[in-house]
DNA sequence: CTCGAATACTACCAGTCGTAGTAGCGGCCC
DNA sequence: GGGCCGCTACTACGACTGGTAGTATTCGAG
């Protein structure tokens, strides 16, 4: 899958559905993928004074929520993103997209193109031309299902 | 601007931004248009047991965070919602989408349209037809800017 | 067996939201 | 004019979430 979209914003935006830390951590972790705490206190531990068991609390947080998964490596939990960075934000729009619209639907991506095109019209023929084109991807990946 | 968008999903979605009450109020404010806080009362008091006061203090929050406006009359206050439904639930998704991805641009648009056809394959032609359409309509009326 | 690293448990504080009581203010009716 | 009524402002509190961190416990290595 094509993880095109690599605009690291830093963490304002995951801001929106988490925490100030669990963002900064999670952000860490997408980094690196695999990590102990250890990992993230130290990496955190460069830019700001921060208690290793807070990162590991706040780790332990997010693998409750099934943001991150963990796996016992003898001693120490080894951590990893659940999803990536990618897919994860992807799945934040889209579920607030569904509570706000009732699901993403025809109307909702009028809506939204409608929308958006007011700003950013100049990207209206590119949108085109992508749809255009996964159009044919797909039609051509689905012999006739 | 076409409010065309009014799947009304009761506020599940708004719960994403909002509290519970201050959703519902939310849905009722978007419904009346304007309304003073014993109306609102009156509305949700229909549904279940609820103080006036707290009703009037959640009005109250609503306002300072500027989702609603409200004009001191006579004794009372009147409360309008500063925006329509649509347009809030557009900006809230654009906010998301802009913190998420810094931005809302191509590479986003055309990643959306990715993942989004994954599973609703069925409405990319849809959506093509939907842009086609926007596309002309915008031509036409920008005689050629 | 003992030490040390890592985790688990627990706690505390601040902020937000739902909930609501009480006080105060301004008109209206008598 | 005075008192009552309706409305707002202020205040409060409990639940929950997130940041922060201390203490207890556990487990492997030496």
């Amino acid at each position: 899958m094509g993880g095109a979209v690599n605009l690291n914003t830093g963490q304002e935006g995951l801001r929106q559905v988490l925490g100030e830390l669990e963002a900064e951590i999670m952000e860490c972790m997408w980094e690196r993928g695999t990590a102990s705490v250890r990992d993230i206190h130290e990496c955190l531990a460069e830019r700001r004074e921060i208690a290793y068991t807070t990162v590991m609390t706040v780790m332990g947080r997010l693998a409750e929520k099934g943001l991150l998964s963990r796996s016992q490596q003898g001693r120490a939990y080894l951590y990893s993103p659940a999803e990536t960075r990618d897919s994860f934000c992807t799945g934040v729009v889209r579920s607030v997209v569904e509570g706000l619209f009732g699901g993403v639907n025809r109307p909702v991506l009028a809506h939204f193109v409608e929308h958006l095109s007011e700003e950013e019209g100049a990207d209206l023929d590119l949108l085109a031309a992508i749809i255009d084109e996964k159009r044919r991807e797909r039609r051509s990946s689905l012999p006739s299902a």
